[in-house]
DNA sequence: ATAGATATGTCAATATAACTGACCTAAAAT
DNA sequence: ATTTTAGGTCAGTTATATTGACATATCTAT
């Protein structure tokens, strides 16, 4: 049996403690500005994967968000109404569709992402390259576990 | 102006989304327990903090968990009837509550920690100690901005 | 002692974002 | 030709949060 600090209960609840601080205040910071559109941060979250997955069809999306089609369908009705997201029929396969930001999107995207960003530049912007890159090593293994 | 390959804005972008499923996957894993005992997962980030700030007070515990106080008062409530909780004036201020929980509450806390442990300890059991220190040192830089 | 501030509790109405379950169409795969 | 897949939608419900108003007890400061 391992003995190592940062292996023991303690540390790990402290981790799931600061992942849910993490989430929130991230994911908090661009509320204002969502509500100048009558959006939330469901649609936020929508936001941001399709800019990150240009093209991404219903069903890539609803595995990202692993939320019910239902939920994600009135997500994208508010989106569309807004004028913010474009689907396009696939041309391979047109039973499914793919989702873009237009220009209207991108630029509500710019704007969420230029308040969201602060947080995390002000975060990294002290740390050196090797911290960086095992935050984000050990994130990915929480991930994918 | 830097131009550090891990200020880029997309590697900024990848880490608003990884944080975003770290926190889900984190909190989801334990839905099944929680529903066993007919709680949800607004019971559960009260249960952790509780857990990790014995004799929390009320508004402490309000500043943890960024909710109104009526959101809050449903919560306790259910884990006031559940039999979980245990609220104890304060000696010195006898307006503050403190909150614990009671040995029920306790093996409720350590069987739903006991599964959402597992995603954690798996990632972290693979990465050395320098990971693990960096990357608490990251997410506190993101919390505290 | 009294006035104001603080900590907490609670009622009521509403908003947001999710869920389940049922059913539908169009197109691809077999 | 039949089945499966991708997506759309209606209806009802649940979970969790909000705002706003008001109440009580206790502490702090004058």
């Amino acid at each position: 049996m391992k003995d190592l600090l940062y292996l023991k209960d303690d540390q790990i609840k402290d981790f799931i403690e600061q992942i849910f601080y993490a989430y929130r205040e991230t994911y908090s910071d661009p509320r204002k500005i969502l509500k100048k559109y009558s959006l939330g941060t469901a649609h936020h979250r929508a936001i941001h994967i399709i800019e990150r997955h240009k093209g991404i069809t219903i069903s890539g999306l609803l595995n990202k968000l692993k939320i019910t089609k239902q939920s994600l369908n009135r997500v994208l009705r508010d989106l569309i109404k807004n004028k913010s997201v474009l689907i396009k029929k696939g041309e391979i396969d047109s039973r499914q569709r793919h989702i873009f930001l237009n220009e209207k999107g991108q630029k509500l995207f710019d704007e969420i992402f230029l308040e969201q960003k602060k947080r995390i530049y002000n975060a990294l912007k002290n740390s050196d390259s090797d911290s960086v890159i095992k935050f984000k090593n050990v994130l990915s293994k929480i991930i994918n576990e």
